[in-house]
RNA sequence: GGCGCGAUAGCAAAGCGGUUAUGCCGCGGCCUGCAAAGCCGUUUAGACCAGUUCGACUCUGGUUCGCGCCUCCA
């Protein structure tokens, strides 16, 4: 039986779907200025995650995530950039698709863009205008009026009057009250504007807010009452409250509210230096620079093993434990032919592993079975402890390669430490005696003008082969002095050699 | 200031009122020509102070420290 952390309910809640056999997801996703960093990454994982969950565990899924293609940002950027905006965030939608599929992220079902919407935004605000829970001030802007939807701060546990007490920002004069917040911004010079029936000085015309975005896009797509709704922790507070006044308000009947979301889910921030990571902070790493570096599924591996509600401190030192622990994983796989199959959540280890991810989604429990079953593997040589683990991983979206995909992976070794000065010949000449000594074929140098501070060298497979032979030969000679040099020379290039009765493999470090 | 979350071994990270978490690292052993991988064993825990209890890392209260939200943010 699956239990969910409600944040609305602040304790764990055994899941009950609206319709049964049925789940309708919505998650808020990314607004499209920039390239995403680790902590969209977070979110798309995490929520992978669950879909995958609740697959598994028999749930016809609808799983929504928007895209925030209009904003003030968007707007900004793409002036700063002299492109459209349409430009702009296509290109990043585009970027953060290639992220999410590295990741091995599910496509959601459905990924509503914002700017598709606006006339059921603008449905939207006309019926909270309608209720009475929307005004439009003088200016033309329409403002939501929280002091008349009773329900406000339930999600995030703040009263209206406490949130008046910590009031930062400076009041905007056109609010009648300084916790009213914009459903809808009248037309600026130079920024793109819808026309609507709200009327004021610029005849209606402008743009939605933030937060009615999802209230629309949401229903529009789920309808008005929903099971999951996910989202980053600082969504909280006022996003995801917001919605929910703005949803329960505008879906009233005979002027009781209805019910938006039965399970508020909210997922925890990637930290660095145990500090939120954010783009104000400017502490950020993108997905695509972490990549350069780190292979996605150790990434996503890293992101797995922690629970998803608690703070996740990323490190170069913890992405490489990560590592370590997944090349276990996969070190087990190797050798057995794995099939995919049904799982048979009788195993005693399935059954484990189906209890954690049951407990609100106790990824790091569930990754401690397939250790366990990884154990076992190499203990019994039992293939189908191997097959077991593959599929339960699987169930993470992780160990889906052939472990040597993994294992060898592509093979680029940096040599550091050169400092080469001089024409394309001595270039040249010192490539020739780097091949020579750690024979390894160059297959891309960096920086290929004069001037070079580093280069990097390919060892194809085959060169690893024949260097195994070679060796092998010199084992048999009892030429350990031989055999020895070439393993420590592969070693040099990153390449680790393992002997068994069955010969010699080898894999990166 | 208001509201909330957290504090577990060298690092990371879970469950659990009494019985091995798990991964990496360390140490000893097996295996190996030697390694690596693997296997076996093993050293390091529960911020602090009280209370409840036969028994607390686990429950309650307090203290200290850290983090987040209260403004755009995943």
């Amino acid at each position: 039986m699956l239990k969910i952390y409600n944040t609305l309910a602040r304790e764990k809640q055994i899941f009950t779907p609206i319709v049964a056999g049925k789940v309708s997801m919505y998650v808020c996703g990314m607004t499209v200025y920039d390239y995403c960093h680790l902590g969209h990454a977070r979110v798309m994982v995490v929520f992978d995650m669950v879909s995958r969950w609740l697959r598994t565990s028999g749930y016809d899924v609808t799983y929504v995530r928007n895209i925030t293609d209009i904003d003030d940002k968007i707007i900004k950027r793409a002036n700063e950039n002299g492109e459209t905006i349409g430009q702009l965030t296509q290109r990043f939608i585009d970027a953060m698709d290639e992220d999410s599929e590295k990741l091995g992220v599910i496509r959601p079902n459905l990924e509503p863009r914002a700017t598709e919407y606006v006339d059921g935004m603008i449905q939207m605000i006309a019926a909270l205008i309608e209720k009475g829970f929307a005004y439009v001030a003088s200016n033309g802007d329409v403002f939501y009026s929280v002091n008349n939807f009773e329900g406000y701060g339930k999600l995030s546990g703040k009263s209206l009057e406490d949130l008046r007490a910590g009031e930062r920002v400076e009041v905007d004069t056109h609010k009648r009250d300084p916790m009213d917040f914009v459903l809808w911004k009248s037309v600026k010079p130079n920024e793109p504007s819808w026309d609507s029936p709200f009327g004021g000085p610029n005849g209606g015309k402008g743009r939605p807010g933030w937060h009615i975005e999802c209230s629309a896009m949401s229903s529009h797509h789920l309808g008005e009452r929903f099971d999951i709704h996910g989202g980053g922790q600082d969504l909280q507070f006022p996003h995801h409250e917001n919605e929910i006044a703005q949803s329960e308000a505008a879906h009233s009947h005979d002027g009781k509210p209805c019910q938006m979301v039965n399970y508020w889910m909210h997922n925890g921030f990637v930290r660095v230096d145990d500090e939120k990571m954010s783009k104000s902070l400017g502490n950020f790493f993108t997905i695509r620079t972490v990549l350069e570096k780190y292979d996605a599924e150790v990434v996503r591996f890293f992101i797995l093993r922690a629970h998803y509600r608690s703070p996740l401190n990323y490190s170069d030192q913890h992405l490489d434990d990560a590592k370590l622990a997944l090349t276990r994983l996969y070190t087990a796989l190797r050798g057995h032919d794995v099939v995919d199959t049904v799982i048979d959540w009788q195993h005693p280890q399935a059954a484990r592993f189906k209890v954690a991810m049951d407990d609100d989604f106790n990824t790091p429990e569930a990754m401690a079975v397939l250790f366990d079953l990884a154990n076992e593997a190499n203990k019994t040589k039992s293939s189908e402890a191997a097959g077991l683990l593959k599929n339960l991983a699987g169930v993470l979206g992780l160990l889906q390669r052939k472990s040597d995909a993994f294992l060898q992976g592509e093979v680029i070794i940096e040599l550091t430490g050169i400092q080469a000065k001089g024409s394309t010949g001595q270039l040249t000449s010192i490539v020739e005696n780097l091949v020579k000594t750690t024979h390894c074929a160059v297959g891309a140098l960096v920086g290929q003008d004069s001037a070079m501070s580093g280069m990097a060298a390919r060892i194809t497979k085959e060169n690893i082969d024949e260097l195994i032979v070679t060796r092998s030969e010199a084992k048999k000679a009892k030429n350990f002095v031989e055999s020895d040099r070439i393993r420590k020379e592969l070693a040099e290039a990153g390449i680790i050699l393992e002997d068994s009765p069955q010969g010699t493999t080898w894999r990166r470090a």
